[in-house]
DNA sequence: ACCTGGGCTTGACCTGGGTTAAGGCGGAGG
DNA sequence: CCTCCGCCTTAACCCAGGTCAAGCCCAGGT
């Protein structure tokens, strides 16, 4: 077993035999990224995953007007792909890109099918994922919904104290959905407010 | 059989023996909802879920501030519950209320999980659900991040537009993340344009 | 026919964030 | 050492949307 690690945090979510995951870790290949190097670009087939050995990654969509949003940051531990666009079989929208030299094990969808084809626990697994993705962006919708950008602000940095220094300022206005202009006065403000 | 049509629909979505569908059945309820009536209110346990039968629902969620934001519209063959909780185990936060006379098939949570032990297909169907519903919050994240209000009506009204009539102004307002003030010029605004 | 209330509109005023453009600052490379 | 570049900040101006308040329209009830 090469990534004991992993699979305790997976087990953690469902039973998985290991025999199952040495079957996983067999078909695994290991990436490593140097910093600004893309794991997966526009127009990639969304036939791959990985989950983050050491480094961040951003998901970056660019609009049609040419405005970069960021979906979601990953750091250890956590998956990178374009899953929207592998459940709906269309190609990835989104640039996944490395803020640090990185390393990750990748997985091809189509190996992960046949492993679900072997053993149940596969799709709990996946069941499981789909859920807790669900719970996150329903829990960022609501951040839209009630929120100002600085309230927002301020939730970001106690749900990902571990991003901190780790990513550009530009790319927390990107993710908050407003301009690092807008960001930059926000902290000013706040600056100024318990200075 | 007495809900042919939900049968087929849900069969679309992963094979489904009728038998298994029979068991669910026995252990729904059919309910009645008068228009304003609540299907589920805040602090109730997220212990059961409903597909709509007749009838259009929205979810409410009141923030602490006392802002009224919709999260979904649910109509015909649609779910309704508190979704995210009942994954985190959670009351409810959530309100769920008819905005017509309705009509709905109800399912508690534990005995769906009896159907799940029974017969993976019932998981499958979770997961599927899962996935569609991560499909959907992620594309209203990404109207958040790079459109703006008056965008988002538009596009609201293109993916909706079976809610025509059905939903009054101040609730599409508070699902935009808009006051009705703001919504009522938009609106005026395009009219004036194109007029 | 008259009230009443709910839902929508409109106006006046304010604020937050977008846009553009001009620095500031620190680190890497000459 | 200086320069260049990437990243952040600041300022000036504009506009969308929030807030508060008044008014309109119309359906239902009496």
């Amino acid at each position: 077993m090469r990534f004991p690690k992993l699979f305790e945090r997976l087990a953690t979510l469902v039973p998985l035999p290991p025999e199952e995951w040495a079957k996983a870790e067999a078909v695994a290949k290991e990436q490593s990224l140097a910093k600004r190097e893309l794991f997966m670009r526009p127009g990639d087939a969304a036939d791959r995953f990985a989950v983050v050995l050491q480094g961040v990654f951003r998901g970056v969509r660019v609009s049609p007007r040419g405005v970069e949003s960021i979906k979601a940051f990953r750091a250890e531990g956590e998956l990178i792909g374009a899953y929207a666009e592998m459940l709906q079989r269309l190609p990835s929208m989104t640039a996944i890109e490395a803020l640090e030299p990185s390393h990750v094990l990748v997985f091809q969808t189509q190996d992960f099918q046949k492993l679900e084809r072997g053993h149940v626990c596969w799709e709990r697994l996946a069941r499981r994922v789909a859920e807790q993705h669900f719970v996150l962006k329903e829990r960022r919708e609501q951040e839209f919904l009630e929120l100002s950008a600085e309230e927002r602000l301020v939730k970001f940095w106690e749900e990902h104290p571990h991003l901190k220094g780790r990513i550009p300022q530009r790319d927390v206005a990107a993710y908050l959905g407003i301009t690092e202009v807008a960001l930059s006065r926000i902290m000013s403000r706040r600056r100024k407010r318990t200075e």
